[in-house]
DNA sequence: ACATGTGAAAGTTTTCACAGCG
DNA sequence: CGCTGTGAAAACTTTCACATGT
């Protein structure tokens, strides 16, 4: 079967709303109230569930510790994930501090940057490396998702560069639109696009219900 | 009409293309170009101006500088909007950047932090206000738009307060989950959950094609 | 009773395919 | 011709509604 990217990403929604309860010490969850949770409706929740083949008890509706661990066994690579980052300004630091400790699987092992003051520097267990260094130790640590977090220009050239080194799935947060071979997941986080569309709404959803 | 966010966000992206192609002094450009050039396909193109209700020449496609003045026509409020940021870390530095000087239209017009040490500095034009007077200023300037860009727990009264002060649309970076009023138009962008889908996709999309 | 899992219906988005035109 | 604009079809996504289980 062939997993829709809407899917992945509300599954990854729900795991976070069960940690959450998993620290609140909840023990059974409902797929409504899953779903209020989540802003989705209920029989969305118990449809997305199926694809991860964890079945609720009509009684108790669904055990949080179990799904949690279905729903990471069908997400994660068990052995984990490597992330690398290129460019360390601000943007770079905030993505390595928003992300630092919030994934036992998946961590940012490395970052690119030609400024020599930040190389060989080590950040939240993530070391810097200089952007020279980038297909050798890409490789080398065989990192398989990267993070663009530098402002233009030769965001293209480093993508080419990533994807030349073995890298798969890239996360672009500079405003430059990224062509790759199809094959490539690419999502494009420009930043100025998102302040636009939200202005956008903010005029033209005074009244109606979205 | 109702239009959906997937067509708003793709006239946004022909919009900054369709920019950079006048930068290179193109004037005229067919549906399967600018469609080769957003990743979509000609049909796609065509349907979504549709919308804007500016016609192509069936001989030269569309003029580029007319098709933008429509874009943005239909998408801007001419007055211009103010848009606020919450949070002035890494990543509200970072999104100063980013976005300035990027729209004639759209500017961020007012950011808050509390530490005494940023308020009443003023960066890229955006002048930092005290967390304090978030209320006051957010109505004294008409904001309609904000950014939230603190890591976490608050994120939640913070957007709340935004509300209270007019804000009709959010940008949520920070990895809390936001309840709010169903005619406010809320993008959450936490950036863990991002990496989190670029992984599953790295995983899985080695062979198939998206 | 009340919640799950799911076939079928409804709704939404994308693509096809072609009339019409310079 | 080769393009646009668009009705109609196809593909995809969400919701409905109910059989089933406790």
């Amino acid at each position: 079967m062939i997993i829709s990217e809407k899917i992945i990403h509300r599954l990854i929604l729900y795991k976070k709303l069960l940690k959450n309860l998993q620290n609140e010490n909840v023990k059974n969850i409902f797929s409504h109230k899953l779903a209020s949770l989540a802003s989705r409706s209920p029989a969305q929740v118990r449809r997305d569930l199926m694809v991860v083949g964890y079945d609720g008890s009509t009684v108790s509706g669904y055990h949080v510790d179990e799904l949690l661990k279905s729903i990471e066994l069908f997400l994660y690579e068990p052995e984990g994930q490597k992330v690398a980052l290129v460019g360390l300004g601000n943007l770079g630091r905030a993505i390595l501090d928003y992300c630092y400790g919030r994934h036992p699987n998946i961590t940012i092992s490395a970052s690119f940057d030609k400024d020599p003051n930040k190389v060989n520097r080590v950040i939240h267990g993530c070391r810097v490396y200089h952007i020279d260094d980038l297909e050798k130790t890409t490789r080398q640590l065989k990192i398989e998702v990267a993070i663009i977090a530098i402002p233009t220009e030769n965001a293209q050239s480093i993508a080419d560069r990533l994807i030349n080194s073995g890298v798969r799935s890239l996360i672009n947060y500079s405003p430059t639109r990224l062509y790759l071979p199809l094959d490539v997941y690419v999502e494009n986080r420009d930043m100025m696009m998102a302040v636009e569309k939200a202005a956008y709404f903010a005029r033209t959803l005074k009244d109606e219900l979205k």
